[in-house]
DNA sequence: GGCCTTCATTGACCTGCGTCAAGCGGGCCT
DNA sequence: AGGCCCGCTTGACGCAGGTCAATGAAGGCC
């Protein structure tokens, strides 16, 4: 059926590459990559596959502390996450920030970028990284195309919306403890999506980074660690942390608050 | 206070479902529609134009206290607000809940279903509407081949993470006056885009709803007002609110808070 | 018009989290 | 190996905003 929708029209120029992939940093075919279940949409047959690794001629590597984009800086692309932990934040103009998300492999970011043409956050690595880039032009030409692609794009839209939701939620309406819990929860949840355990965790950022992330200071996310600690619910080691009853934690995350 | 909180929201069962006597259809062209600058591409051409009516053959009316979909109804597509004001919350299952947006003429809401196929708020008339709905599935099918078309789609789903980056920011680092200062800014500003007022705005939600918006209890929001009238900042009566000193709205939000 | 429900305001008090400060341990650099 | 710095923990204290309660004002409904 995607084909039906693709004669016709003549192509978009520019959208087929002009050769060359001789300057990618790292050469790995989506079709060999094992996110490739994460990240892409299922419904790709191979024919589809091959026109989507052309538009990804370029992979690289983003070192830990470095930033992918920056605020203000023009957007052009979208970036999968292949290898490492970025986090994005926003800086206001007097300079408090908030970190906005925590990203994976096989995440998506810079859709923010695509409203103004120009990126309204920063993304740093948190560890180093490898990320693909998609050209947006060339992924708007292309999801014209193949209809399984364009549905993708949106599903990963609404998934980073719906996401969103979920963390005014919780800046909204729960406590330190609550706040916390579904962090943690959700870490290892997204973790144990990517084949690692599903009760041990390594924290890739900061107390004050989670801090930002949760509306909370530094002291309060360390404080309510030790409370957990205390009560038996997880074990912490610096930035390893193992969950020992996530039950409990689950608890804590839908627990009435008051009354 | 259970029970305030329940009933306030609970519209009568029934009264949402499609078709019934609150919705009815009316008839309108986009082509005609005094929104058309801000709900559609700039760049459609007549004949684009055209076929983007044939697409919405539903408008709906949606009365004030009536939701126009639920968590969990399914998704089948998005909504163009043509007149009217809505919010958007979202229920925990403990029963908390918290509003994740305002939205009023011109913008589109219904983004959140995408990824699931079901929606995951509730959107609810805070005066009587009239939506424009857009089945998304041939939505998709028409900005396939209408290149401004699918632009602006992406356009407007990057708008809402943008939106949703700002209301982390303000939830996760803003105190209260802050808080309410931004909001304030940002509804006149939004108005003013569609012809009102600069410095007068009547608001269509309670002071509840504004504190679940912000992360604030009612009390905090209306003690706050009255900080505002005080300092003769704004003149409030009931749900009408006078900017007297937009300038000093705007320092409030910059304020560094501390140092 | 009068009643009733809902919304808003204001006061008094309480508490969760922020703030400030001190100390400590690990990793990194030379 | 040693030292330094950064990130983390913990304690003491204060305050912004939450909680509880009482009162009033406005709009809908008969």
């Amino acid at each position: 059926m995607s084909a039906s929708a693709t004669d016709a029209r003549s192509p978009p120029a520019g959208a087929r590459v002009p050769g060359s992939m001789a300057i990618q940093t790292i050469h790995v075919a989506c079709a060999n990559c094992n996110l490739r279940e994460l990240c892409l949409p299922r419904g790709l047959d191979p024919a589809e596959l091959d026109r989507l690794d052309e538009l990804i001629t370029v992979r690289h590597r983003v070192k830990r502390g470095t930033a992918l984009f920056r605020v203000g800086e023009k957007f052009s692309s979208l970036y999968a996450i292949r290898t490492g932990f970025f986090k994005t934040c926003m800086v206001t103009p007097e300079g408090r920030d908030q970190v906005t998300g925590f990203h994976m492999a096989g995440e998506i970011i810079g859709l923010d970028g695509i409203v103004s043409e120009q990126h309204c956050c920063d993304a740093v690595a948190l560890e180093d990284a490898e990320i693909c880039v998609l050209p947006f032009k060339r992924l708007e030409a292309l999801s014209r195309e193949v209809s399984a692609l364009q549905h993708h794009v949106h599903r990963i839209m609404s998934r980073e919306i719906v996401r969103e939701h979920g963390v005014m939620l919780l800046l909204g309406s729960m406590r330190a403890e609550e706040r916390l819990a579904a962090f943690l929860l959700n870490l290892v949840q997204r973790l144990h999506a990517r084949g690692f355990s599903r009760t041990e965790l390594v924290l890739r950022m900061t107390r004050e980074e989670i801090g930002s992330y949760l509306g909370l200071k530094l002291e309060t996310v360390s404080r309510t660690f030790s409370k957990f600690v205390e009560d038996g619910v997880i074990e912490v080691k610096h930035r390893h942390v193992r969950i020992l009853d996530a039950e409990a934690l689950k608890r804590i995350v839908n627990s009435p608050a008051c009354l």
